[in-house]
DNA sequence: GTGAAAGCGCTAACAA
DNA sequence: TTGTTAGCGCTTTCAC
């Protein structure tokens, strides 16, 4: 910041108070206020971060002139002073995706609440993003990095990028929600396998058997902890796994459209399916329609994560909720408790929930 | 910051390289960099800003020290000293709508691309947050603050609001994607009358006269543009227009389903419906669909925005984009222009284009 | 309770 | 080309 007029000296009036269209206001200083208070700064200073007694009289004169200015603190001189920036950084894998949207919108209250404020990069789900947009973050000081998805999905941990978040993570401590091995992050995760074992349980119950899992990759966590649970209870149950009922892909529309079209292809067609979210269910969805059949009655289907989407398709989808505000605030207040120096419990599970609606019911025969 | 470990003084060698995962280490500054290598900090400045020649060798033997040690510029000190932080800050209205994530996206792009970096608050639409996420950028000295939606929608600006971002104008400046009234601000907004009559045209083409508008507060600016284009262009055609087919509401499913069950009661039903935005459509499908009705073979829906949402519902919509990433471009390019005083067009229009899908068809006898 | 002064880490005149 | 120096605006000992 290069004085805008002059170096510390008096105020000249409102500065420009009325023609504000044209000309940049000097900024407002303590200095500047300490002077026409009357007051040295540190006594500005004192009224502002509020943890010291100022005497009523001069704190009222300078509260006075304060407001009378529209005084903004700048929080880059604050920070840079302080220990503490009082801010979190978070890395999105991508924030049009509702399930991040939720999750980033619980951690945004849940840190306010508790003083901070937070951040949001997004990474598109490009690794080099992801690490540039951290460094960004480590650059402004935030007291703690979050990173929603993204590497922290992978179910064995980029060895490069470990590296990297191992080396901020000596001045800056990151929360996960996924995990990153032999790193000291502190992991926020949902469970994906008490999730799937609902999901399973409730198709179960309505006497499914030839159940299919449509989308997602086997080399994220959350997605092999889920194919791993859906294999055990098929196991359990004593009913064979059909390989070709399990079909990989990604986590949208595209993935679950092509994917169930594939399960068209097959001669035995499942009575039911699990969609790895609510985006390829929605996809699935179309297929199902675009072969003439309905849903539930033709075959159910379920999925994860309870985002807005579910309550918009036709019929509304069965899915597993997770209580985003708590999910949030766990997250942020995992963050700003390691900021602390609180240590936080380094591994933390949240669990889920099933919301039934309308895309199950009972196995057709 | 305070000094983690005594005074500027030489290095500790490469602190904590191996044990990382309890101390913090010392943060290391141009000044640690400048003694290792024998240089002066202004030397390392130099090589870090790129903006004055060093000598071939002294920069190679500071860039190999930044390189060993990971250095990381403290972002806060550098926006201290100098005049810009090549920092943007966007307080959208709700990041989990769709709308306002693409164009937060696209924004950030094009800011990216443009050296810039740029964060994000959230109002939640609540108006004392809006309020206060610009005081927070204020602080943080941005050099720019956008607003997404949420009060520079409103078709009568706040008065009071109003005031606030003047105040805010005299200091940084402000690009808005709706408008505020007796404000130096710069606007970059959607031409919602050019996209509501693309719509009407094509649904005209169709032979569609009984026309419903479902969803939307007329007291937001781009839907009251909408209504007057479509009351407008009803009376070109000499089509009388039934107060009764617009029903107002909000920007949700559930207004897209209450208002098109509203309509469902009249006696004489509309051959299409035009949705404020994707989210009323799939209300408004859903309301048809429980109706016994087909779209678009009873009845037409088309809507505004062009989201995902438009291609996930059965059938797809009819919708008008806007080119995002054109969208974002513009206003992360004003806001930029406006931070380096280049003095950008305050008043931009982005055109629209029709996307027709499956919800529309020719109108029913 | 209050002020003086030093320092946070960086940049940019100004000299040399 | 390079170093010296003086800030940027705030917080925080340390005296008084």
């Amino acid at each position: 910041m290069k004085p805008v007029a002059g170096t510390r000296g008096a105020l000249i009036g409102p500065a420009g108070q009325e023609n504000g269209y044209v000309m940049k206001d000097k900024t407002i200083t303590i200095y500047d206020i300490a002077q026409e208070a009357g007051v040295s700064p540190s006594t500005v200073s004192r009224v502002l971060t509020g943890n010291a007694h100022v005497r009523r009289e001069k704190r009222e004169r300078v509260q006075n002139l304060i407001d009378k200015y529209n005084f903004v603190p700048n929080a880059l001189a604050k920070g840079l002073s302080d220990t503490m920036t009082r801010s979190l950084g978070v890395v999105a894998a991508d924030i049009r995706n509702p399930f991040y949207a939720a999750v980033f919108m619980a951690c945004e209250q849940a840190a306010e609440r508790l003083g901070y404020t937070i951040g949001l990069f997004n990474s598109l789900n490009r690794v080099e993003n992801e690490e540039e947009q951290i460094e960004k973050f480590r650059q402004q000081k935030t007291d703690a990095i979050i990173l929603l998805g993204g590497r922290v999905d992978d179910l064995v941990t980029n060895t490069q990028f470990a590296e990297h978040v191992r080396d901020v993570c000596r001045t800056t401590p990151v929360v996960v929600t996924g995990k990153l091995d032999r790193t000291p992050c502190y992991s926020v995760r949902i469970d994906a396998s008490a999730a799937m074992r609902q999901l399973m349980d409730h198709l179960f119950s309505f006497g499914h058997e030839r159940i299919a899992m449509i989308g997602g990759r086997l080399d994220v966590t959350s997605t092999y902890e889920k194919y791993q649970t859906y294999s055990a209870m098929l196991h359990e149950r004593g009913i064979r796994e059909n390989g070709e009922y399990v079909v990989s892909g990604g986590y949208d529309y595209q993935s679950g459209y092509d994917g169930m079209n594939r399960i068209f292809a097959l001669r035995e067609r499942p009575t039911a399916v699990v969609a790895i979210n609510d985006f390829a269910a929605t996809g699935i969805l179309r297929s199902i329609i675009e072969h003439g059949l309905s849903v539930p009655d033709d075959i159910s289907v379920v999925s994860f994560d309870n985002t807005y989407l579910s309550e918009l398709t036709i019929p509304k989808l069965t899915t597993t909720d997770y209580d985003y505000d708590h999910f949030g605030r766990l997250i942020a207040e995992t963050a700003i408790a390691a900021a602390e120096h609180r240590e936080p419990d380094p591994e933390v599970r949240v669990g889920t929930t099933l919301v039934v609606r309308e895309s199950s019911g009972p196995a057709s025969v």
